[in-house]
DNA sequence: TGGTATAGTATCCAAAAAGATACCAAGGAG
DNA sequence: CTCCTTGGTATCTTTTTGGATACTATACCA
């Protein structure tokens, strides 16, 4: 398998994970298990309920979350990750890794430019 | 280390692959080594001048690449990946093999779409 | 009779990302 | 003297995203 740039199928994970929020939402499906809407809304403190649904519906699309409505009233909602979202895991895995280390890198690269600045006395 | 969705490193990582180009830039010069502005240009069919300036510069500004000036004229000016953007390598790499897998998954699905359609006869 | 709760839509608006296009510097070729 | 080349900037417009706000249905509760 060729990973040359021109059929470059990073773009389609990249596609799935992008969207302010979904990282987060996939974070505490893939954590806590099943949630229903407003749990979810909850949890995400500054995301408006027309974003959650839009992210939500997005990724139900590319099959990565599972939509359960039950019939009642108050309505009730229930959205877990599937089979096939759980194998998102190893690159949300990846990209948390590299970001831990990645806050370190920026602190030491701040650090060196704060001590390189002329100083006046 | 947790890995609560309240602390979430997948940003980072998100923020600095995000881009509708860095992808593409990122293998090509993981993958073909240093490049000089033109070449990578010309092997990015679409990308306007402004838009590749624009990612490599971001990316430079998170020490992903580096840009090496050759006082010359006609200008000269080259581009690789640091040592430090190395390390996102895996990340790629996990996207790319998923989304290989993903390509399948969208062609079944398409597929078991079109014969669950209700055709007439 | 009115209020509450849940999971949404529908509109409109602001901000960010991307794209099209034009311009520039300066040396070498003709 | 003019054109070509490279690696950019500077503007302007379009497209995409994200956000604020208001509205809805319907059972239950007081």
């Amino acid at each position: 398998m060729e990973k040359v740039p021109e059929n470059c199928q990073v773009e389609d994970a990249l596609g799935i994970l992008v969207g302010k929020w979904k990282p987060i939402i996939l974070l505490h499906l893939l954590q806590k298990g099943t949630k229903r809407f407003s749990e979810l809304k909850r949890s995400m403190p500054g995301i408006t309920q027309k974003m959650l649904t839009k992210q939500l519906r997005e990724l139900e699309n590319e099959d990565i979350i599972k939509r359960v409505v039950f019939p009642q009233v108050p309505p009730k909602v229930e959205y877990s990750i599937t089979e096939y979202g759980r194998s998102l895991e190893p690159i949300l895995e990846a990209m948390h890794e590299w970001g831990s280390k990645h806050a370190l890198h920026k602190m030491e690269k701040a650090n060196k430019d704060i001590k390189s600045i002329p100083h006046t006395h």
